[in-house]
DNA sequence: ATACTAATATCA
DNA sequence: GATATTAGTATG
């Protein structure tokens, strides 16, 4: 008889021991009673035979995880502290060979992209690189430097995995993959059926599918031998996981590829500062001849005459436009009219939020709290404030004020399926609408040839947010909008800020602003010149909560190289009868302070490291 | 994670 | 005193 450690699958348990007749090699899945019923787990490694009594393995699926994904999975669950469970849970299993190699032939259409100048050595370039950053404008030709990729890697006989945020918004990019790899892509994401599922993994066990694009998850899937990891839109926060493993994919996909052997591309018009910082940087120059774009700047914080008039005078013109609104969070800010600058935490350099019912001003980093204010802290301006449009607000104010004016709205309300979005965007592109209105769905993935004006509106509602990267997320935001217009005529940009001063300086140049934040962060202690990782804590009995915190704090206390930035009550103090508190700790480097959180119990709180959401 | 067990609250 | 609800903990 052996004995087993095994793993249960999407369970936070530790590894319990079975026994069974059969020798199984670590990686194995199987099924296991439990209290009552048969669960899936993994064989972890074999044993003993244990004091206890017990259970015998019920059977052996034909499924098993790889030795890789196990170690990739041990990373994982320690690095972002979730169970080993948990963690393997995140790959999806490899199959036992069933007969030997039938036609295992390389196939491919043959058609390959005819590449520019200046797209031939950017791929040269990134051939030479185990890992780097493809740094090009929107509509530099990205894609067609993957295309490139991706071929020449299955002439090695080697797949590939191409990732993208909020892949079911972005039908155009399978086009694209199919039109040179036909039946070989597959494309994945979490809310694909179970059947469809099965079928891909039917698909890429035969060998016929050998690129596999999606969603953060498809980096998960299982090729054997990848060659090549590329992050599309790397900047993206929709790559960070909110749900356990609180897993980041483009970091995951640069040590997987490190672990792999694979070549890792992260790429982005306006990438993340600390990718810039970590990585080589390939430049790609701009391939085509941009159409002029005129920017101007204006103050304000809603639909004010100079924007109005912009749309109507485009609108008369026959032309097409864009307005772009930032999603109204859960909370508000105090910001200055005039200047357009939030009032910040003094400690923290964030945007202290607005708690209207309990009367103050709250930093979601350290829990300072002041008196609302009513004075401009640059300016001297009074008073602040806080109220902002929406996008059905927006909407009406211009349906009133410009006549016959038909306005797109196009947001998380409106667009909730890939069908209306494919209508949406049909109706803008054969002109039955005049208008594109919306929220950050408007920055990705689209382009729209024929639009004269872009409206950007509320980029100093995300300068104020609590976080560190606001003047990043809305520097990217305005190149992301931006970038989207004047494809095939000039275009006028009207950017709404009480800060143009700042946003002007940059226009013609995002590298530079990567480097002056740079200096910034350097400069405030936040990544990618040290490491954060927020503790979540909910719990019924609020008493019990903050004594949880409490004694995760004072434990923490112990360790020097850790930075306690501050604790308390989270931004949203309960959900579903849940009393929430939060601690955000700082370290300059992330070993101490994943040690010393290892070291802390974890049993009623959550770890969420390298986090991107504060609120 | 989930099912079981102990502890505690609720009810007639 | 019996039963419902909740909290705590072991699961193999």
């Amino acid at each position: 008889m052996r004995y087993y450690d095994v793993l249960l699958l999407r369970s936070s348990a530790p590894a319990l021991t079975y026994h069974g007749e059969e020798n199984l090699q670590a990686g194995s899945i199987v099924s296991v009673p439990l209290h009552t019923a048969l669960k899936e787990a993994v064989i972890l490694r074999q044993t003993h035979k244990p004091e206890f009594e017990t259970a015998s393995i019920a059977s052996v699926s034909e499924r098993f995880y790889a030795p890789e994904q196990i170690e990739l999975a041990k990373f994982i669950a320690e690095y972002y502290f979730s169970s080993l469970g948990e963690a393997i849970s995140l790959f999806l299993p490899f199959r036992k060979q069933r007969e030997v190699n039938s036609e295992k032939l390389i196939v491919n259409s043959g058609k390959v992209p005819t590449l520019t100048d200046s797209q031939q050595n950017a791929y040269e370039a990134l051939m030479q690189k185990d890992k780097a950053l493809l740094f090009g404008v929107t509509g530099s030709g990205k894609t067609e430097i993957f295309i490139a990729l991706m071929a020449q890697m299955l002439c090695e006989g080697k797949p590939s995995i191409f990732l993208m945020p909020e892949i079911s918004l972005t039908p155009q990019m399978e086009k694209r993959l199919r039109a040179y790899f036909g039946e070989q892509v597959a494309m994945w994401h979490s809310k694909l059926t179970k059947k469809k599922k099965e079928s891909i993994l039917e698909d890429i066990y035969s060998g016929k599918v050998r690129i596999v694009a999606g969603a953060r998850s498809a980096l998960f899937v299982p090729l054997k031998d990848v060659g090549l990891i590329i992050v599309d839109e790397e900047h993206d926060d929709s790559y960070k996981a909110m749900t356990r493993p609180r897993y980041h994919a483009r970091d995951v996909a640069v040590l997987m590829g490190s672990r792999l052997g694979a070549k890792v591309v992260l790429a982005s018009a306006t990438p993340s500062v600390s990718t810039y910082c970590k990585y080589d940087v390939v430049r790609l120059e701009n391939a085509y001849i941009q159409t002029k774009k005129t920017y101007r700047f204006i103050p304000g914080d809603s639909i004010n005459t100079p924007i109005l008039g912009a749309i109507e005078k485009h609108f008369k013109a026959k032309d097409q436009s864009l307005l772009f609104l930032p999603t109204r969070g859960n909370f508000k800010y105090l910001y200055c009219e005039k200047c357009g600058k939030t009032h910040l935490c003094p400690y923290c350099s964030v945007g202290m939020a607005l708690h209207r019912n309990k009367r103050h001003l709250k930093c979601h980093y350290c829990n300072f709290t002041e008196a609302i204010q009513d004075t401009c802290t640059y300016c001297g301006h009074q008073p602040l404030k806080s109220e902002r449009m929406g996008t059905a607000e927006a909407i009406e104010v211009i349906e009133n004020a410009i006549d016959g004016i038909t306005i797109e709205q196009f947001d998380k309300d409106a667009i909730t399926t890939p069908k209306k979005l494919e209508q949406a965007l049909k109706r803008f592109e054969s002109a039955q609408s005049d208008l594109l209105l919306g929220t950050q769905m408007l920055s990705k993935g689209h382009d729209y040839a024929n639009i004269t004006l872009s409206v950007i509106m509320g980029l100093d509602y995300i300068l104020g947010l609590a976080d560190y990267r606001a003047r990043e997320r809305a520097m990217s935001l305005l190149f992301q909008i931006a970038g989207r217009s004047g494809r095939a005529k000039e275009a006028e940009v009207v950017v709404q800020t009480g800060d143009a001063e700042f946003f002007q300086s940059y226009l013609e140049d995002y590298e530079r602003f990567i480097k002056d934040e740079l200096d910034f962060l350097k400069m405030a202690h936040y990544p990618p010149f040290a490491s954060l990782a927020r503790i979540l804590i909910a719990h019924k009995d609020e008493s019990k909560a903050a004594k949880i915190v409490l004694d995760t704090v004072t434990k923490l206390k112990a360790f020097e190289e850790v930075q306690i930035v501050g604790h308390g009550k989270a931004p949203v103090e309960k959900i579903a009868g849940k009393y929430r508190f939060a601690v955000l700790l700082r370290a300059e480097n992330r070993v101490p302070l994943l040690k010393a959180l290892h070291g802390v119990d974890r049993r009623e709180i959550e770890i969420d490291m390298d986090p991107v959401e504060f609120s």
